[in-house]
DNA sequence: GGCAATGCATGTATGGTTGCAAGTGTTGTA
DNA sequence: TACAACACTTGCAACCATACATGCATTGCC
């Protein structure tokens, strides 16, 4: 791993990995409790609200016999229920219990405090050069699908 | 997800995601072929070299009798080999093979040649300023464990 | 009302990962 | 040479994710 590399792209692999290391850690504390397939359907939930079953299984790309099965071990843990649609009967709606709610945001907080952490140890004007450097390479990766995510299960 | 992010931090996780997306991409290509943990243990065996079972075994935190197995699915499927250790006839030794180095270098070159395309969007100062604020950042970050990336199966 | 379509659950089956315990062969040592 | 330690493999067992086909209840339409 290069210290000093000479080129933006070598500095970004090197950022990416830092990232990644914090991604990680922040998500690793919910694996205790779920799996990270069972995770990120929390995480598309928390982002959806309530929503059918069907639809919920389109967004993680799963089956609809696999990911009722699925379910009933996220239900069984707590961590989201089953409600009937007050639009049709034989419509079934997830959402998130305050449990389900609870650990996501604990990932999502955890990581920002990290990344705050990490800035904190540069000075303000570099905070400042930071922020407007990566808002340039945000604006230059542009549009991604958030389903590629779905193979690293974040 | 925030267009202009008022702070550093936003900005990060904003860009975490791009680069995510990045990494996604350039290892879902691999996993027509192998699974993640099946990757990750290429990867590892990709920067170490040839490497004893048991050491192996510990550097992706796998059990032996889980990872005697997991190795027998990865060299029947032609992505490395075993070997005698030259040493020990009770060690053996894991390498890749042509097939498994090709799969990790398209992966790692993948990922290379998209970040690059990425900067190259942006002009040669613009570029600059992203290299300096990212090395910046990679070094605010510090030391990480390597081990950390293991939760994601990277 | 009858019938097709819809939405979900269940039956059945496969493949992957994981762990504990036991077994085989090798090496080092007393 | 006998015995303990080591390195790896195999037996056994469990869990998760996944998929195809089937079954059941509900809904919409003719």
């Amino acid at each position: 791993m290069k210290q000093h590399p000479t080129n933006a792209a070598d500095a970004t692999l090197l950022v990416s990995r830092a990232l990644l290391g914090v991604v990680a850690r922040s998500v690793s504390s919910a694996l205790e409790f779920v799996t990270l397939p069972q995770f990120r359907v929390l995480v598309v939930l928390s982002a959806s609200g309530p929503i059918r079953m069907g639809a919920l299984a389109d967004r993680v790309h799963a089956n609809q016999s696999t990911f009722s099965r699925s379910m009933d071990k996220i239900v069984a843990g707590g961590w989201a229920e089953r409600s009937t649609s007050p639009d049709s009967r034989r419509e079934v709606l997830i959402s998130l219990t305050p449990a389900g709610r609870a650990l996501v945001d604990e990932v999502t907080e955890r990581r920002h405090a990290e990344i705050s952490a990490i800035l904190e140890r540069l000075t303000p004007s570099e905070q400042d050069s930071v922020r407007a450097a990566l808002e340039l390479f945000a604006i230059a990766a542009g549009e991604y699908s958030v389903e590629e995510l779905l193979v690293l299960g974040i």
